[in-house]
RNA sequence: GGGCGAUUAGCUCAGUGGUAGAGCACCUCGCUUACACCGAGGGUGUCGCAGGUUCAAAUCCUGCAUCGCCCA
């Protein structure tokens, strides 16, 4: 095979191989092929959605897992798909339309909806291409769409179900309004910012009542103050006894009269204890002007102008009318004053304009009975969260759970499935366009305007994918889905509806385990978003630094649950990486000429030496690390011990002590430790392809592993091998590694050039280690540069030389010139951090609370720290008086 | 106002009771035939503050401070 390029160039590769897996049906799953399934929905994104890091990060995780599934032998399969976003998208097609000089008024709903679909056909399909890019191994023969013929039968299904139920009403309640996008929104779409706000402190004439000429009430919206129908007092608030028993107050500006009324709803302690009512404009005012029978004036218009009741503010936009009214009751003398205030404020989460609570006539799904089984089905583990402090947010959500508004005053979308008789006032909800009045067989019917809320059709995703309503094999098959990867945004919005659907409609859980990741931040922990312009778009980081490079480094920066910073250079971490491990891999190929016989493999009986073995024993615990780390959703610690194990103990020792073997003249060792080298490469390829899938896999081919599994995408996921080392062995190299590691550090603490080479002696510290170490005497001398290496337990150095102290003897390095008084100084340093550690051992082992309450294990770790520590003091107290008698 | 999270090396973060760690950045030396997207070496940081529990606390408990998020 041809040589590997000393750069890995991963565009042309990237193409390649996602091509390769979809023209070999890689990803696609199939119930008829049985097995145990595993199965993931994607949280389709916005069909008009671009990626951007959250994606990248969401659907990297997803990705692991999948690979990593499928590589374990599972029937594995991850469902694509994109969601409809009702405002969004009929948002940018309206904007469209706006740029031709038309509204969507002028096409009327049904060319307007064509328009729709054929922006969907045109431009819809964007963040489905850039998930490819990122190397997603989604099943596409299944992506599906929220508004797909088959999951619109969904949801009229489920509309038809619960309306049925009487678990779906239509009322007038206040909802939030959003003026421009001109819809309803649901509670969850209305998101608080705190802001900046004025409290205004407003006289209300009062008649009727001798000594008082008005009443303060305060309210940050005074626009408001039209709509007003009453005011309200606590029942026990003494101070307005008088008012309550047959006083006046009338509404400024309108001269309406306002009933006064007492309810427990107000706070006595807040303002001055009387508030203004306001039924068609604020949630709690409607409340009570419920209980009190006050009517309700909505003052605005959908577009938020304000209406016929606003009187001589007709016509005003709501914010110029707070400005005009303000100025009105300054001039009439009804402002007591003015106060800074902050309080959250709604916003729409699709434009961000301010959201109106409104009165408004709409469809709400009651759900607590749908919460119930959705609680319990996570109080009993039969669904898990990781972390697990979500859990109680969701709780804590579920058992205060409201009422959803589910009707959307928009074109694009689920039309709601609810008919009117004009001739006998019948109501009824049904699949299709029935022709006739269900009841009195009248032609004359017409169906509800409203379109459903988005989330009305995702919150069906984990069985409607399926086919459901349809019974099919596929749904029996794949649901319960496992494992639900998404951000702790849409907790409420999605997670604990689709639970809610899943228990009602299928019965059962939609999955089993929900793992939610952090929110990606630039450096500087801001959340990243266009109009910050501090957003970084994964594509160009792919074409930058590759696919790999993008999925490893979010990963590796991804503690648990918690936040991602990123920034661009960030990603050098994943390229690096890659470049390592080709590398690393060119190595080998370059040294396959110089072996013979067959290479080694576990089954091999040929000898091994013990840096043979500390690497596949450190294999092992890296294999390990992977499965447990997976398994746990540790996904950086996952990452962390490939990177740890390929880097640092493959590349940095294995490699390094491989050279003198292949530099020397044993054929047979060569090929036992190419072969091991093979072992190695293949196995840390298996467990890094779900992260980093096409480097691995170029590699996987390139190195000629793929005799039994062409594509690494199959390839079994690796277990363990049998111990077939003991532990000295192990011991013994690590030590080994830390000598020579600290004979570089003499030789950079002397100045030595790092190509110069200079003579050491050891005194080794037992006769075991004086074996092995003789055994290993090239080795040793290669790593260290030494031009000469005696090892002799009876040396004495017969000048000044400089020392260390090593778990395996002490190591002398042979100068010509040596600075006696810093090397004293080094060892004087040395001498008082082994005091220091000293002391504290002595302290603990001298104490009698200690040695009588501790567990046996730690007083023996501590004892033989102190035997330790001493033996090391004596050492060094002799190293340094062999300097003294030196000059 | 309620809840949750964070506070550890210059930066980003691991570390859930037993001698403080990683990556990056930085400094020194080196283009030694896998790799300069590299190698070798370099870490005293009041583990936010104050109490408490314990033989022993970055780790458990309480309070406080600062920052962030969610919900009212």
């Amino acid at each position: 095979m041809a040589e590997l390029p000393k750069h890995y160039d991963p565009k042309a590769i990237e193409e390649k191989w996602y091509g390769w897996w979809l023209d070999h049906q890689s990803f696609h799953s199939d119930a008829t092929r049985g097995g145990e399934p595993y199965c993931i929905v994607i949280p389709p994104p916005n069909v008009t959605g671009i990626l951007h890091m959250g994606h990248a990060l969401n659907n990297t995780i997803q990705d692991v897992l999948t690979r990593w599934q499928r590589m374990c032998g599972r029937n594995t399969v991850w469902v694509p798909g994109t969601d409809h976003a009702g405002i969004a998208t009929q948002n940018v097609v309206e904007r469209a339309l706006k740029k031709e000089g038309r509204g969507r008024h002028d096409l009327g709903r049904e060319k307007f909806v064509e328009r729709v679909w054929q922006w969907r056909q045109e431009y819809g399909g964007t963040i489905i291409r850039q998930l490819k890019r990122l190397g997603s191994s989604c099943d596409w023969d299944r992506e599906r769409f929220t508004m797909d013929s088959g999951l619109s039968e969904a949801v009229a299904e489920v509309f038809i179900r619960l309306y049925n139920k009487g678990l779906i009403y239509r009322g007038k309640y206040i909802i939030n309004w959003c003026p421009r996008c001109q819809t309803a929104l649901s509670d969850e779409e209305s998101e608080h910012k705190d802001s900046a706000g004025k409290l205004y402190h407003l006289r209300y004439p009062v008649s009727g009542v001798p000594g008082r000429q008005y009443v303060v009430v305060a309210t940050t919206r005074p626009e408001t103050m039209l709509g007003d129908t009453g005011v309200a007092v606590h029942p026990s608030d003494d101070r307005y006894r008088d008012l309550c028993a047959g006083g006046k107050v009338t509404l400024p500006m309108l001269n309406r009269e306002l009933k006064v009324i007492a309810d427990d709803y107000v706070d006595p302690k807040f303002g001055t204890g009387v508030v203004k009512v306001t039924p068609a404009h604020d949630p709690n005012d409607f409340a009570m002007g419920q209980r009190h029978s006050l009517p309700s004036i909505d003052v605005m218009t959908d577009d938020g102008l304000m209406n016929a009741e606003a009187g001589p503010y007709a016509g005003m936009d709501r914010f110029a009318c707070r400005k005009k009214i303000l100025e009105d009751l300054a001039a009439a003398g009804l402002i007591e004053k003015i106060e800074d205030h902050q309080h959250a404020v709604g916003h729409c989460y699709r434009c961000h304009t301010v959201v109106e609570p409104r009165l408004s006539p709409q469809w709400f799904v009651r759900m607590k009975p749908l919460a119930e089984p959705a609680l319990a089905a996570v109080k009993d583990g039969r669904i898990r969260f990781t972390p697990d402090r979500w859990t109680k947010v969701y709780t804590e959500w579920m058992e205060n759970i409201r009422d959803w508004c589910i009707s959307r005053q928009i074109w694009w979308g689920h039309r709601i499935p609810v008919f009117y008789c004009d001739a006998c006032g019948h109501q009824w909800a049904a699949k299709g366009q029935p022709a006739v009045c269900a009841k009195c067989g009248a032609a004359n019917i017409s169906q509800d305007e409203d379109v459903l809320d988005t989330w009305f059709s995702s919150w069906l995703w984990p069985f409607s994918v399926f086919g459901w309503p349809q019974q099919n094999p596929d749904l029996n098959f794949y649901y319960p889905t496992h494992t639900l990867v998404t951000a702790s945004e849409i907790l409420f919005f999605w997670v604990a509806r689709m639970i809610m659907a899943g228990c009602e409609f299928m019965g059962d859980i939609p999955f089993r385990e929900v793992y939610i990741h952090g929110t990606v931040r630039d450096d500087i922990g801001r959340k990243m978003s266009k109009s910050l312009g501090n957003s970084i778009d994964p594509v160009q980081i792919i074409e930058k630094y590759s696919a790999d490079a993008l999925r490893f480094s979010l990963i590796m920066l991804t503690a648990t649950g918690q936040d991602v910073y990123v920034s661009e250079e960030k990603f050098e971490i994943g390229r690096n990486f890659g470049t390592k491990l080709w590398n690393a891999a060119r190595f080998m190929q370059m040294q396959a000429a110089g072996c013979s016989g067959g290479l080694w493999s576990p089954s091999s009986t040929a000898p091994l030496s013990a840096d043979d073995q500390h690497i596949l024993a450190k294999l092992n615990e890296c294999i390990a690390a992977c499965q447990e780390n997976l398994e746990k959703f540790r996904f950086n610690d996952y990452a962390k011990a490939i990177y740890e194990f390929t880097w640092h103990q493959f590349c940095d020792w294995y490699v390094e002590y491989s050279k003198q073997v292949f530099y020397g003249d044993d054929p047979a060792r060569k090929a036992t430790v190419l072969g091991v080298m093979h072992h190695c490469l293949s196995t840390a390829l298996r467990l890094l392809h779900p992260l980093m899938p096409f480097v691995t896999e170029e590699l996987w081919r390139g190195m000629g592993y793929n005799a039994q599994n062409e594509s690494i995408l199959t390839a079994p996921w690796p277990t363990p091998a049998a111990a077939t080392w003991d532990a000295d062995t192990i011991a013994y190299v690590e030590a080994r590694h830390e000598l020579i590691s600290l004979g570089r550090t003499l030789r950079a603490d002397n100045g030595i050039a790092p190509g110069q080479k200079v003579d050491f002696v050891i005194k080794p510290a037992a006769a075991a280690s004086a074996q092995r170490l003789e055994a290993d005497r090239a080795g040793i001398m290669n790593l260290l540069k030494a031009g000469a290496l005696t090892i002799d337990a009876a040396f004495a150095p017969a000048q000044a030389m400089p020392s260390t102290l090593t778990p395996l003897g002490t190591l002398y390095m042979a100068l010509g010139a040596v600075d006696v008084a810093a090397e004293r100084e080094k060892l004087a340093k040395q001498l008082a951090e082994v005091d220091r550690n000293l002391a504290g051992v002595q302290a603990k082992l001298g104490n009698e609370n200690f040695v009588s309450r501790a567990p046996a294990a730690v007083i023996e770790q501590q004892r033989t720290l102190l035997a330790t520590l001493t033996e090391k003091r004596t050492k060094l107290t002799h190293l340094i008086e062999m300097l003294g008698s030196q000059t």
